[in-house]
DNA sequence: TAATCCACTTGCGTTTTACAAGTACCTTAA
DNA sequence: TTAAGGTACTTGTAAAACGCAAGTGGATTA
């Protein structure tokens, strides 16, 4: 059962995605997928923001029943679950490099590569293009 | 006191984003600014997510601590204040396009006017500076 | 076959939130 | 001038969410 088919507070799509990703820990599960290449329960908890394990376990269980991502067994290691973006989840890359270029402009102590920048400048669609091909 | 001089979890961009809006509220607050022309107090409240005075009167202040917005007070009425987006307010409007844009395509239930995913779909960065020309 | 790893779950004290009510200042009308 | 209403909050309190530490159970490794 996804979120848009109950107890949203409204339909404005801004609602939305505060509905789905509004919280101090979930956009941060969704960077690590995204951007650092995490994959395991572990990697996540071992994050620089020291998420609680039971606040992950959550996060991860909601992230799943909103279709955001996937849970499988690591095919490597029967006792591990791997972790994946599903499209949907895919989807919020432009969102999340958005939201980088936002705190680098303005948090002077972000650690955003520089070639971030410069590619976000020069050509952002390209940007885009080039983190989405290593999603795939 | 602007967060990035203390207290951060890391300092991870989207950490940044996360604690500047990473909660069930202040994106509501950013959007009716943005795109829906409220100014005041009482607009923000009878918005149709239905905010609590005392959560919103919260936000306010860190958003105003935080820079995104100023309170002045409204020359037509001594009793009343006008919030506004700042600078750096407005710089979030490329990220909140990216989401409303996500969200339109994956709730099938949200209201998002089709103008603007013509729009979004034809030429993203024209829907952009239409909304920007909007905030100045 | 015992020890370790992994992904959680549980308990519990603290913090945040939601809802209702109250307050202080300003404006408008009588 | 004074009373009524508008505006932007603040306060109180119960419920929900969170943070931390410890525990659990199945799979793997030594």
């Amino acid at each position: 059962m996804t979120k848009n088919s109950k107890d949203l507070r409204s339909n404005c799509p801004i609602n939305f995605a505060v509905e789905t990703f509004g919280d101090k820990w979930t956009l941060l599960v969704i960077r690590d997928l995204m951007f650092k290449g995490k994959r395991h329960y572990s990697d996540f908890l071992a994050s620089d923001e020291k998420i609680s394990t039971n606040i992950l376990a959550d996060r991860l269980q909601k992230l799943d029943d909103n279709g955001v991502i996937t849970k499988s067994t690591d095919p490597d290691n029967a006792s591990k679950f791997i972790y994946s973006l599903t499209e949907k989840g895919q989807a919020l890359l432009p969102a999340m490099v958005e939201m980088t270029a936002w705190s680098a402009e303005y948090d002077s102590l972000t650690n955003t590569p520089s070639e971030f920048l410069n590619s976000y400048n020069k050509n952002k669609a390209a940007l885009i293009e080039m983190f989405k091909a290593q999603l795939t």
